[in-house]
DNA sequence: TTAAATACGACTTGTGTAGTCCTATTTCAT
DNA sequence: ATGAAATAGGACTACACAAGTCGTATTTAA
């Protein structure tokens, strides 16, 4: 309940790794070995960053990755919302369908949990990788 | 992901009906059917709230639920940690064994999630169930 | 041509959430 | 006393999601 994913715990590291390296373009398993992640789990989150365009992948041999953008201009919220594939939300009414929960009518705490998310995306917008540290 | 659990929501939604209906006994049959709560789960969510001392229960024939201390006097991490019968944590380091984690030892994100754990909690801390309305 | 790397889908396993069912206990009202 | 209405609480099922594994294809430097 409110944790975050490995999945996102294992981006975060593997984007603080290549800034730690000052962007030198670096491997799965490089970063695999180093953090004792599974290498298949990795790859996967590396992909998906990728896609969310907040590391570059390099194919082939001497590929890797390396950030798309500084590290102070990548929040923890870019890496949960690329990972996760969806916004996130603390309840049904702020991510998928809310119109499909359950007690959407009679529901009398919408808006209160509403400023709550609303604080929530304020602290992990506010972070930054470069911040990780 | 970062999602309150449904038994958080309805013990929410049953103390700020109790609130609402100024702290007159309440039943589990009442609020389930009102809200569109399965009655059974609401139950066992009543009876965490008992033993976490947010809420007083009458039992036996016209018993039910009074609240044990006022409404602006329970966050919303009260009825977080009662329910969930531990303390909030958005990664293994915050909650129960932080030993266990499978990369704890080089986990370099541990600074920087506690930052964010500590934003957390002043959110849920702060927010009480008197704002719900 | 080979080796080292990413890309990606299919599958398995484990865990936790949500919900159901059943029974016991308490207490009010008749 | 007895029955009805309420809380107390354990056992169980179903399901969704998280995490991890496996197999194969593709790309590219040497």
């Amino acid at each position: 309940m409110l944790k975050l994913s490995k999945k996102v715990e294992y981006g975060l590291i593997a984007i603080r790794h290549i800034a730690s390296v000052n962007n030198q373009i670096s491997t799965v398993k490089e970063i695999s070995e180093k953090y004792s992640i599974p290498s298949d789990v990795l790859a996967k989150v590396m992909q998906k960053l990728t896609k969310g365009k907040l590391i570059t992948s390099h194919q082939g041999a001497m590929g890797g990755y390396t950030l798309a953008r500084g590290a102070d201009q990548i929040s923890v919220m870019n890496v949960i919302s690329v990972i996760e594939g969806s916004q996130m939300g603390i309840a049904q009414c702020f991510s998928e369908e809310p119109e499909n929960c359950s007690i959407y009518l009679n529901c009398t705490i919408k808006n209160p949990l509403g400023k709550i998310q609303h604080n929530l995306e304020l602290v992990f917008n506010s972070m930054k990788v470069s911040e990780i540290v």
